[in-house]
DNA sequence: TCAGTTATTGACTTTTCGTTCAGCAATGAA
DNA sequence: TTCATTGCTGAACGAAAAGTCAATAACTGA
């Protein structure tokens, strides 16, 4: 006689990485509020009672999505940086393209729609998320450009507002398109946009 | 003897308007499910009866902010660009520099921000955003762009491509500012952020 | 194989908040 | 001053979803 397969496992280290990849879909597709914990933990494949062993309350379980999917990106990146030989133009497309490439495809990149969402509701999960990744990737790129200045290859511009002329359109057309997809008519191309933006960018950048 | 004055008074004319104001204030600020009706209502200096005296319920209460919001200042600034004589940089900074101004003391400039974060849970009003207020400015910059274009002025690019480039920074900077205001450490002053993504602009249209 | 341990369940309670409505009070006309 | 009208109130309702916990079924070691 085979043993019947039972109707669930205990899996007690697989469970919270699981809970939190749901949480992470429906968080960034419908936002914090409208998002059931009775779903979640029907994606996860366990019950209500589950995601409670695991997590404290919902809010918890919250701010563990965001801790854990946002910051390990960014430590690629900033190697990448330090690494680099080379013309600064070149550095600032790598890491624009391989952005570009990583939002099309990892769930986590809803997290920037999520966060934007839901700040005002979660001050503290906020600060965490400015300091540990927005000013983070802010930095990455104003390092980029100073150096690219300091090289000459860049005419003296401010640093940090750069930064952020380079970083706000990428996030802001991604944010786009996970909120209008269905009803943009013109839906565009990350990839295609980056690379638009790039030379837009460096054109803008370099010296008359 | 003074009349007592009344704990209250009749203002049908009034309330709609008031009404819509409050929602816009606290829609924009703690998003759209976040949002108590009893908080609406008494912001508004009413309670919670009234507000479904003038609005079937909630949700039809937040498309009459979205209408009654956003749509007036895209027909200012259309009126603008069919009335241009001279150089179409000078157009774009004009429109630049006044949607900045706007965002920076009208309410209505939360509702970006609102929708980005909604649109999923709403895609009928979603699909009337993107198509009287998204598309209809993008259209709007794309205009000016091929104009420029086609004086000479610019170097040739994609019209469309160009319009979400020149857009996306601003919006981006104003949904950031509302969401991390309290945390973020370096805030950046929206004028100033606009002249500086100008000047990049140009430069990156122009001929080399 | 069996008993002890515990991860998981699912029905239950509690809370929150959108929605309703009977009654009250402001108003204006007579 | 009175009365009919009606804008507005606030208590009460009920659905939906957060949060709880005793029972149960899967595992583990002996």
């Amino acid at each position: 006689m085979n043993t019947p397969l039972p109707r669930w496992q205990r899996r007690k280290d697989a469970r919270p990485a699981e809970i939190i990849q749901a949480a992470l879909t429906l968080f960034s597709d419908k936002g914090f509020a409208a998002t059931r914990l009775d779903d979640v933990a029907k994606l996860a494949g366990v019950t209500k009672g589950t995601v409670y062993l695991y997590f404290e309350n919902k809010e918890e379980l919250f701010k563990a999505v965001v801790r854990e999917t946002v910051v390990p990106a960014l430590e690629f990146a900033e190697t990448l940086v330090e690494e680099h030989q080379g013309a600064w133009s070149d550095l600032l497309w790598q890491l624009l393209s391989s952005w570009a490439e990583r939002m099309e495809h990892a769930t986590s990149s809803g997290i920037s729609r999520l966060m934007i969402a839901e700040a005002t509701n979660f001050p503290e999960l906020a600060r965490f998320y400015v300091d540990e990744v927005v000013v983070r990737s802010r930095r990455l790129f104003a390092d980029v450009i100073s150096r690219g200045i300091q090289s000459g290859e860049f005419r003296e511009v401010d640093p940090m507002m750069a930064a952020r002329a380079v970083t706000a359109p990428l996030v802001m057309i991604k944010v786009w398109k996970q909120s209008f997809s269905l009803c943009d008519t013109e839906p565009v191309d990350l990839k295609a946009f980056a690379r638009f933006h790039f030379d837009l960018l460096v054109q803008g950048l370099r010296h008359r």
